[in-house]
RNA sequence: AGCGGGAUGGGAUAGCCAGGAGAUUCCGGCGGGCUCAUAACCCGCAGACCGGUAGUUCAAAUCUACCUCCCGCUACCA
């Protein structure tokens, strides 16, 4: 690793984290990818040779188990999403040198190589484990097929990690109390011996190798705190069949015997596997991956936030016992909030990348908010209005005005850019915007980035205002035709600056000062050459958003979060999880009528399952809410045999001092949770958003079974 | 509860990591200018005791400790 300036004489590579092939993008990605994107070209500017590559993350249990649920085959489900991602890069200028998947054969061997070579270095030894099974289903039970309570704090826990409690990362067979998410029945635990990566080794070269990591402060500072509690080997095998084999088990036919390698072992090779697709289509001549990945390449990885633990942990780790390169940089971005809420894909509450597409606005707009409304580290808050007043206020008033200005006037007096050389305080102020953006790439500072070009434009305005060229045409008209050479120098350079955020809307300013080629290729200095004599009347590149518009935008998207409500989904996980209910929904969430409505459930059930619900007759004995909770009310319910303490979600929507007293209906033999730290036993049945709490007709007895 | 981020003029933010003239930019407000330009653009004015307390220091928004309050992720499923 080295610290040299960017540009440096060696090849670089930037990454994104591979999306998870499991649901529809939405601008949180888009966050993700767009800086990866803008971060690239921006490398490319200052002449840096860059390679931005990426894939669809395919394995893991998440896609296994909702493949199962819509009965088609892992690869195909995945496959889909796939290519939904391909498509849908390019729409917001997102320009991968290679986007592949982590499915395909390039990762596949590659992994089972990397692997192999751990193996030989001695940094893979076997254990054997305690794993969840499945004995109804007659399988092992991975990850998040098996549920639990958390060995650590006692709360209900994923396979994998204790979601709900700690939110620590469990390995298998920690979990305590397993039952199968297949079946729901107990799970048992069996002995299997499995594969585990020896991290603990890498704790000292972790440690130095943060010292010199680049990129954002949080990724450098976050897994000190894991390394001084202590490192744990990693087991990086799993019981399934979807996912790359384990090296030496792939013809394996008993079905028992799958192993397969964890999601996270082959999904970051496909940053490796990506960038060597894309140099063996433009020649190992033209990029050398393996300089890259083996040698002394700059290698910055861009990712969410979440995931930092898998960049300057394992990764490293791995890229360090297999003899490759160590990264350079990991930049780890914010999250997204929509007005000021937290995003969540299971209520809808998200701008989808479609949706935006759908909505008719440029990329670039969105590119440019995305980019430039807050640090790279930081959380960014996407509103329809602050993008109306970014867009409105920056774009079109500051950058577009002085474009549209500068080069009319050029066109109507010169037809093009006037004969004259520019003038020694704009080619120093040009030279200071150069600096600039230099500095932020060298910063992993996209705002700066944007900053650099949008304060030229702006020092643009204020030029031509103080010189006003208009007085000057007929009395001094060589002082005109110098300042407006000035002018139009400092559009192109604009336009060259503002090329890595906006590079659509660069390329049209580009075509219209006659210049040939693409923006994208040019480098710093020509921001200092002269544009073409001439070129035709320019045209106006950002438009206005009107106030009508930004106000029908923010009443669809209250009514699409509205619609989604808290009850679509119980399971409400965050992100990727559980998205596949949400890919229609959001399709049609602008429909009326029965769009509100949960459509029915096609699966019958036979009147024992019914049986098994053991619901009662309950009276409300006291109501009070649950501090810090928004709706979260803890209930005492007398159902006669006993007075049961239940946690409902009605808070907001009773006035909790009318409810003792009241009839309920109590579904008794439910699984107790703990909600907020009060322990739930039972659960109130209620419509609807609304949560309309269901009470007796006539005069049910308290503790009446209902049949 | 765990982890992370934050608290700076009316709103939104920069600065803090490498302490030093009472502090950035954008929006908004007020006044003015210009008319080449998408009622744009330019200039000026008002407005902040930089969350609280206690330290370190010649000097703190910037370092340390404690506190309060926000926000995000996961849980507000019932």
């Amino acid at each position: 690793m080295s610290n040299d300036e960017f540009p440096t004489e060696r090849p670089a590579v930037v990454t994104c984290g591979l999306p998870y092939a499991n649901g529809d993008l939405h601008v949180g990605h888009l966050r993700t990818y767009v800086g990866g994107d803008a971060f690239a070209r921006a490398l490319e500017t200052l002449g840096q040779e860059t390679a931005y590559v990426s894939g669809s993350d395919m394995h893991g249990t998440p896609v296994a188990v909702n493949a199962e649920q819509e009965g088609v085959d892992p690869a195909e489900f995945a496959l889909d999403w796939h290519e939904q991602y391909e498509e849908t890069f390019p729409k917001f200028n997102v320009e991968f040198d290679n986007y592949g998947h982590t499915h395909d054969e390039t990762n596949t061997e590659l992994t089972q190589e990397i692997v192999r070579t751990l193996d030989e270095e001695g940094y893979i030894y076997e254990k054997e484990i305690q794993v969840a099974y499945d004995p109804d289903a007659d399988q092992y039970l991975p990850d998040r097929y098996v549920e639990g309570t958390c060995p650590y704090c006692g709360e209900k826990a994923r396979g994998d990690e204790c979601d709900e409690g700690c939110q620590r990362h469990l390995e298998p067979g920690e979990v305590e109390d397993p039952t199968s998410t297949i079946t729901g029945n107990p799970a048992e635990y069996r002995k299997r011996p499995h594969k585990f990566f020896e991290v603990s080794e890498f704790a000292d070269y972790l440690t130095e190798f943060l010292d010199g990591l680049e990129g954002t402060s949080n990724a450098r500072n976050q897994p000190r705190q894991w390394i001084e509690d202590g490192l744990q080997d990693w087991c990086i095998t799993r019981d399934m069949d979807w996912g790359i084999n384990y090296p030496g088990d792939e013809d394996d036919t008993e079905t028992d015997d799958d192993l397969v390698l964890y999601v996270w072992v082959d999904a970051p090779i496909e940053y490796i596997a990506s960038t060597k697709q894309y140099a063996e289509r433009v020649g190992t001549d033209e990029y050398d991956w393996e300089r890259v990945w083996k040698e002394d390449g700059d290698i910055i990885h861009i990712i969410g936030r979440d995931i930092i633990q898998h960049h300057t942990i394992f990764w490293p780790a791995m890229l360090e016992g297999a003899g490759y390169n160590a990264p350079r940089a990991v930049a780890a971005t914010g999250f997204i909030t929509i007005n000021g809420k937290g995003l969540s894909t299971s209520r809808n509450r998200a701008i989808w990348a479609k949706e935006y597409v759908d909505e008719g606005f440029h990329p670039d707009l969105l590119r440019y908010y995305l980019t430039t409304t807050g640090g790279l580290q930081q959380d960014v808050d996407f509103s329809w209005d602050a993008f109306q007043e970014k867009v409105n206020g920056e774009l079109v008033g500051t950058v577009g005005n002085f474009w549209y200005r500068s080069l009319l006037f050029a066109y109507r007096n010169y037809e093009g850019t006037p004969e004259a050389d520019v003038s020694e305080e704009v080619r120093e102020r040009i030279e200071g915007a150069i600096g600039q953006n230099r500095d932020a790439v060298n910063d992993y500072d996209l705002r700066e980035v944007g900053r650099a070009a949008t304060q030229l434009a702006q020092f643009g305005n204020e030029y031509i205002q103080r010189n006003e060229p208009w007085k000057l045409t007929d009395e001094e008209p060589e002082r005109a035709a110098q300042v407006i050479r000035d002018c139009v120098q400092i559009a192109k350079a604009v336009g060259v600056l503002l090329e890595p955020i906006a590079p659509d809307k660069a390329q049209n300013l580009w075509e219209q000062l006659g210049e040939d080629g693409s923006v994208a290729d040019a480098h710093l200095e020509e921001t200092l050459e002269a544009p073409p004599r001439n070129f035709d009347e320019p045209g106006e590149l950002f438009e206005k958003i009107e106030d009508e518009r930004v106000a029908e935008l923010n009443e669809k998207l209250e009514e699409h979060v509205a619609a989604a409500g808290d009850d679509g989904k119980s399971e409400a996980d965050a992100e990727t999880e559980t998205d596949d209910t949400d890919a229609s929904e959001s399709d049609d969430m602008a429909d009326e009528d029965t769009a509100d409505l949960e459509p029915l459930l096609e699966d019958r059930i036979g009147f024992e399952d019914f049986q098994d619900l053991d619901i009662r007759v309950g009276r409300i004995e006291t109501a009070d809410g649950i501090e810090g909770a928004d709706d979260l009310a803890r209930l005492e319910v007398d159902i006669g045999f006993e007075t049961r303490q239940v946690v409902a979600g009605i808070k907001q929507l009773h006035d909790l001092d009318e409810l003792p007293g009241t009839n309920c209906v109590l579904l008794a033999n439910m699984e107790p949770a703990e909600l907020f730290g009060v322990e739930s036993n039972g659960m109130i049945l209620a419509a609807g958003e609304e949560a309309d709490l269901l009470t007796t007709h006539g005069d049910a007895e308290i503790g009446e079974k209902i049949k």
